[in-house]
DNA sequence: TCAGTATTTCGACAACAATAGAACAACAAA
DNA sequence: TTTGTTGTTCTATTGTTGTCGAAATACTGA
């Protein structure tokens, strides 16, 4: 991977946490320990469901989470190794 | 500070972060290992004085560079503490 | 198969961000 | 005081982002 590539990888990354509410979302999978579905998470923001879905699908297209489908459901759960790459000792500020 | 308004700070940290011109000026000050002016770090980039102007503007206003003015000259450092409090060990990722 | 629940996609819109060029301001050196 | 250098501000343009509601999709369970 060349530096210019790792950039726009880094750039993708920082973009997806400049947003308030995906920053929120991040801590609320952090703070809970486990997996958690969508409708749980977006429960504990005041944004429509759309709005939900439109930013786990930023959290995923850089792998900073990961989905897991079972029945109707959708279980998300922080992919560690992204921000252990990427933003060593960043979880742990939050 | 309340958890929202550091969610705020860290959100506009991380989009200061998440544009590759800017990401390309923080590694640029960090590798020099010194001091350098606006001009010096704009040369190394493929865009106007006035944009280079603004991204500095940017960085700075969410202190993740200092200034130092010396006669038409500005230089510039970057703010370890906040890269420190922040992002701890990203510039050493770089 | 049909009704119900969970999530995604679509279409629209307002707000914001990156960019360049021109004009401007601050300073230095002739 | 004039000229040159360095950096900033202004104006305009173009592209991107976050948001919602409605419609669509995916799946379950009766």
């Amino acid at each position: 991977m060349t530096i210019e590539q790792e950039d726009q990888k880094r750039a993708e990354i920082f973009k997806t946490l400049s947003d308030e509410n995906r920053l929120k979302m991040i801590r609320i999978l952090y703070k809970s320990q486990r997996e958690m579905t969508c409708g749980e998470v977006g429960n504990e923001l005041s944004i429509s469901k759309s709005t939900v879905s439109y930013h786990f699908k930023a959290l995923r297209s850089v792998q900073l989470t990961n989905t897991r489908r079972e029945a109707q459901s959708k279980f998300l759960s922080l992919n560690l190794e992204t921000f252990a790459k990427y933003l060593p000792g960043f979880l742990d500020s939050l």
